[in-house]
DNA sequence: GTTAGGG
DNA sequence: CCCTAAC
């Protein structure tokens, strides 16, 4: 017997605000297509549409200073080598640890055109960007750059558990580094005098252009000076554990099934899970956050309204690919509530590395346009390194932003060695897609602080050349968040994205370096850490922390509930943003494969209640699982019995353990024979007894 | 709103 | 998972 308890409590972490469903006949309204174009690369279009606006603000308070010469340029960063050695040192001590080897994927450069961005931007959030982890940060200060090329790395380090499965870790922000190039592209100083108005014009860099660098617009004091700055605050921990613990998460993404190479009958496992922050605690200002006027916003930026140009068929494919995973998942417009939910995930987890040190860290010499143009570079500290030129001439409102790289949070997959490149591929592109997929916001934070109100001009904030630029910075905040991880003692286990929730940003004065957990060493701290999550039978609660706090109900590491010792394997989780944004042209919902444990749930209450009440199965023992539909589970029923009844090697997904499909078949034999409406009393197991070995 | 079953 | 039909 499981108690109801037990079960709500199992699937707490599922819980994913599901937002009603419009008619059908609605949804199916519109051509889906669209939707895949919507969540293009928000980051970028965010960074680069920030980026912009912050040109534009700047300019006018940029024209006076630059008037009496007292401008000062930040300067630029030669990310590509001078941040190496850091990050291979920040990437090998992880990979060690792991006892793997690192690999890398390249996401193609994006590039963004502005026009469009802009009106975007407007409509971005930013009050609550506090809440939200600093997933990817810019540094920006003076300089006369206008073009920013960035691309996405990915470290990849694998490790081989005792179960033969291969541990891949995407290291977030230590083994990007290496890849993020830097370039700078000056540009003429030509401004058409119809586009003075404009705020600026992000557009596609060239690589090939993008060639005389910071050498052209900064000099080479500037340049050595910026080494200081060239720190990812996510570096700034002496062990890579320390990262571990902050943001190691669980987020398992059903893609095997899917997978036509797949792993056959072995036991394979794909896991994702991208690394959370740590609990912290003392943020119970999110409340108030997440009660901003973000919240009230409606709909996400409509990305069709932006135009993406992608610069290489790699770019191309990783369209595809996000199209394909993505496409079903659009977001659009939620309500309230689910949107609450769903934004903040990784973000709390970066925020805590901008740390202070990292913003006072950036370069403290300014170069002065040689126009007394204000400029601006965008630090990379935070993981997104752009450079970005501002041109105070009216006239000249054009920046290009050509985003060439950025951090992504570290993530954890585990693959097992049967599977194949082709699917290991799969995997970490939708792990990298799950985390821009969603969209992300951008933040700005000046002198440590973060600057909410959008409304003040820069000045007013304090922004201005006199005060030292070198304090601004930009945070991109991915929008989405991930529910909880379930733990599986014995494996790693990870913390649930409840607790990078709530890790919220300290406070203004106090640096996004979280305390205490920086020097924290991969193995015990880490690890004691989540080992004693696990041990103490913690899951994610089932509201997301975000909602938790809304009501009240848990702040900080309450958020937390207590669960039972139960054999709790991982659940299908699918990030937050994944889940309920889908309206009228929602899209197909997400794939959420059954966990192991919710398969058992489902079994266990199917054995009890038979199989003609699928929505009895469902408040029994999938109540607070709202992503789970009595249909889902009746589907799920039905496949469960098909799965059982072939033989093992062509069963395909997370392995189903024999026994449960053994009771599968047993109750599914026994209510076949007995109308499940007249035994609702009497539990199948009493009369099936034990299930038999099989295959 | 649920169930059942095909897609 | 989606969609429909049927209750």
């Amino acid at each position: 017997m499981v108690s109801k308890k037990r079960l709500d409590c199992r699937f707490n972490g599922y819980r994913a605000p599901i937002v009603p469903r419009a008619p059908r006949s609605i949804r199916r309204r519109g051509p889906r297509k669209k939707l895949v174009e919507d969540s293009k690369l928000c980051a970028f279009e965010l960074l680069a549409a920030v980026a912009g606006k912050l040109l534009e603000e700047s300019e006018s308070s940029a024209s006076s200073n630059i008037a009496e010469g007292k401008v000062k340029v930040g300067a630029c960063l030669d990310g590509d080598e001078k941040v190496q050695p850091k990050d291979d040192t920040a990437l090998k001590s992880e990979s060690l640890d792991r006892g793997s080897s690192a690999e890398s994927a390249f996401v193609p450069e994006i590039c963004v055109q502005e026009h469009k961005l802009l009106s975007n931007f407007k409509a971005l959030p930013q009050a609550e960007n506090d809440y939200v982890v600093d997933h990817i940060s810019v540094h920006a200060s003076p300089d006369r750059v206008k073009k920013i090329d960035c691309d996405i790395k990915l470290g990849i380090c694998e490790e081989k558990n005792s179960d033969g499965n291969t541990t891949c870790k995407i290291g977030g922000s230590a083994c990007f580094d290496d890849s993020f190039n830097h370039k700078v592209e000056s540009e003429p100083e030509v401004q058409p005098e119809d586009e003075k108005n404009q705020i600026g014009d992000l557009s596609m860099a060239n690589r090939s252009t993008v060639k005389d660098s910071i050498g052209e617009c900064v000099n080479n004091d500037v340049l050595n000076n910026s080494e200081s700055s060239v720190q990812l605050p996510l570096y700034r921990e002496p062990v890579a554990g320390a990262f571990f613990q902050k943001h190691w998460n669980d987020v398992k993404l059903g893609i095997r099934d899917d997978d036509e190479n797949s792993f056959g009958c072995n036991k394979s496992r794909t896991r994702i899970r991208p690394f959370r922050p740590q609990p912290r605690i003392g943020h119970r200002r999110i409340r108030k956050l997440m009660t901003s006027k973000y919240w009230n916003w409606k709909g996400a930026p409509k990305l069709k309204d932006c135009e993406l140009y992608n610069t290489s068929e790699g770019m191309k494919s990783f369209y595809r690919y996000r199209k394909n995973v993505y496409a079903r998942e659009r977001s659009q417009r939620v309500p309230l509530k689910k949107r609450k939910l769903s934004d903040h995930s990784f973000a709390v987890s970066y925020d805590q590395d901008v740390s202070s040190d990292s913003i006072s860290n950036l370069p403290e010499k300014g170069v002065m346009g040689d126009k007394g143009n204000l400029a601006m570079v965008l630090h990379r500290d935070n993981g997104v390194s752009a450079t970005v030129r501002g041109h105070p001439k009216p006239k000249d409102p054009h920046v290009k932003l050509s985003i060439k790289s950025f951090k992504v949070p570290e993530l954890y997959i585990e693959v097992p060695e049967t599977a194949t490149v082709g699917s290991l591929k799969r995997t970490v592109m939708e792990a990298v897609t799950t985390i821009l997929g969603a969209g992300i916001r951008v933040g700005v934070v000046f002198q440590g602080k973060k600057v909410r109100d959008d409304s003040r001009t820069l000045q007013q904030a304090g922004i201005s050349q006199c005060s030292n630029l070198d304090n601004l910075g930009f945070t991109l905040e991915p929008s989405f968040t991930r529910v909880s991880p379930s733990l599986t003692p014995k494996k790693l286990p990870a913390l649930s994205s409840c607790d990078a929730d709530r890790t919220l940003p300290r406070s203004p004065a106090t640096p996004m370096m979280a305390s205490g957990i920086s020097n924290t060493s991969v193995d015990t701290p880490v690890l004691a850490k989540l080992d004693d999550v696990g041990q103490n039978k913690y899951i994610c609660s089932t509201k997301t922390p975000s909602d938790a706090l809304l009501d009240g109900a848990v702040p900080d590491s309450k958020a937390l509930v207590p669960v039972p010792p139960v054999n709790v394997e991982e659940l299908a989780v699918v990030p937050a943003n994944l889940k309920p944004k889908r309206s009228e042209l929602s899209q197909r919902r997400t794939r959420r494969p059954f966990s192991v444990a919710e398969v058992e749930a489902l079994v266990e209450a199917v054995e009890k209640l038979g199989t003609g009440r699928w929505r009895d199965v469902k408040m029994l023992a999938f109540e607070n699982a709202d992503h789970r539909t009595y249909v889902d589970l009746k589907d799920k029923w039905k496949t469960l019995v098909h799965t059982a009844s072939i033989a093992p090697q062509q069963r395909r997904g997370e392995p189903v353990p024999h026994v449960l499909l053994n009771r599968v078949l047993s109750a599914h034999s026994y209510w076949s024979q007995h109308q499940s409406k007249q035994h609702g009393k009497h539990t199948a197991e009493v009369v099936l007894g034990e299930p038999h070995s099989d295959c």
